[in-house]
DNA sequence: CTTATTGCAAAGCGTTTGCAAGCAC
DNA sequence: GTGCTTGCAAACGCTTTGCAATAAG
């Protein structure tokens, strides 16, 4: 099952309708592969000649992530971002101060220790935030 | 020196005044114990009779982040929160998607593990933000 | 006197919502 | 038809800013 389908079946459970512009919103989140926020993808719809309104967008991005397709990250800039999860492997941030770049890694053991941790206060994670920031390899060689 | 005094010579170094204001605020930071927001901070500062500004407020946090007195930490439900670092030891948190509570946490473990991230990367660490949204185990019991 | 600080009210900005029109089933 | 969707514009809530008055050195 791929993610329209997905996506398509959480509505119907829900009594809500996959009608062509949740379909277009979807379209423009694959497109944007990785992390977006609202504006972003409503100017890239946009300009790919689809007739949107920002209510529409904001009252449809909780929908996306209520099924799972993305999930809300760290703001920035005052934002709410968005990262495509479906089809994409969890991964953490770092996030250089200089010249913005983000570079996504996984680490296991990382993981391990978080959950590990959880045990030790008796807390079942739901999810994690990792943001590390810094300055990058190619910033720190100017 | 206490942060009273590494407060005091930030300002001077830049050309500012340490006001009666700006140390009723520091007051209230202390008072805080912790975490706190904007709103939070000019209430317990206005309950104790302060008169006091929410531009003000708004105004003077930059100052104690930038002294390095408080840190901007995840915000909470449309707020940017605070956390009063100077003499604190840097923790992460444990935030429970149902009652609130924010357990906070340091782990040496976690924390070498990161740097040791980063090194993989030539990414120079500043500084981190570990969230952890969950379940708590009160809220699991119920 | 000169420069920083404060309060007030208004503006900003991302996000949310009420309402009426438009669609889907 | 009934109920979900959408766009518009207005409302919202947190935060920022312009301006004039005030205080500090």
């Amino acid at each position: 099952m791929d993610q329209a389908d997905h996506f398509r079946s959480y509505l119907k459970e829900n009594g809500l309708t996959f009608t062509s512009t949740r379909n277009a919103i979807l379209m423009g989140i694959i497109a944007a592969k990785g992390h977006f926020d609202a504006d972003e993808l409503l100017d890239s719809l946009k300009r790919n000649g689809q007739k949107l309104s920002t209510a529409t967008i904001y009252r449809t991005l909780p929908l996306f992530v209520k099924s799972g397709i993305i999930k809300e990250t760290l703001r920035s800039r005052g934002r709410a971002r968005y990262e495509h999860v479906w089809g994409h492997e969890h991964h953490d941030h770092l996030e250089c101060i200089v010249c913005g770049t983000i570079i996504e890694f996984k680490d296991d053991e990382l993981e391990t220790l978080q959950n590990k941790v959880c045990g030790k206060h008796g807390f079942q994670p739901v999810e994690h935030r990792l943001g590390i920031r810094g300055i990058c390899a190619s910033c720190r060689k100017k």
